[in-house]
DNA sequence: CGAACTGTACGACGGTTATCGAACTCTAAG
DNA sequence: CTTAGAGTTCGATAACCGTCGTACAGTTCG
């Protein structure tokens, strides 16, 4: 059977609306940077688990803390994130990004 | 005559040293990336007074504020400055930044 | 010299942020 | 139903940051 129910259905901002100074100021953060890198690299097109980031990624944060600083990157409108059953996903919103400021999470990422 | 003086000589991270993190930070704060982006509308290859900056970009932030902004730019590495008599110049790292993270910088001027 | 100008250093303030643990919700599995 | 797993929310704490006014230092000009 399939469960219909979302059950708490995550917001994300507009394209129009996202900032560019909060897009740098999530990625200015070393944490949240090496989650967006570590996103970029093991992602596949319809995103990674969160879980898998933190176990793949070696992130010694706790679970709170990821948790706070994926709500920013969200927020910030670096990533797109979505569940699927108990667990989520979250994929960075590239098509947004390389439109609204071509070549910056290339740059980004590259290093 | 000519004053040999050097009246403070400012410390620039070398290229090796500046960090990502840092940059973005330094950008990420509105004050600063209207600094960023006014300097690289009109300052020449020599650069562009400091003053210059404040009066015809507009800027309400007090005399303090804006000398903080600076170095916070300066150490991060996004700008070079230097003392001409009693004034100060100041122009962007291009150099730096378009070799350490090519596209970045045009990236964030072209908003 | 003395006054005006340009910029820095310091201390204070208020607001923001990164971090954690504990309690909680929801889902999946037994 | 009960237990385990994944993730959020809340409260607390400590550190950081942007802002300003004041005081200060170096330069230029009369």
């Amino acid at each position: 059977m399939e469960s219909q129910v979302e059950q708490h259905e995550l917001t994300h901002p507009d394209a129009d609306t996202v900032e560019l100074t909060a897009v740098l100021a999530a990625l200015a953060e070393p944490v949240r940077l090496k989650i967006v890198r570590t996103v970029a690299e093991r992602a596949g097109d319809d995103g990674i688990r969160c879980l898998d980031v933190w176990q793949q990624g070696g992130f010694t944060a706790s679970k709170s803390t990821m948790s706070h600083h994926y709500k920013v990157l969200r927020e910030a409108g670096v990533v797109v994130m979505w569940w699927v059953g108990a667990k989520k996903n979250v994929r960075l919103r590239r098509e947004l990004l390389d439109v609204r400021w071509p070549g910056l999470l290339d740059a980004v990422l590259a290093d």
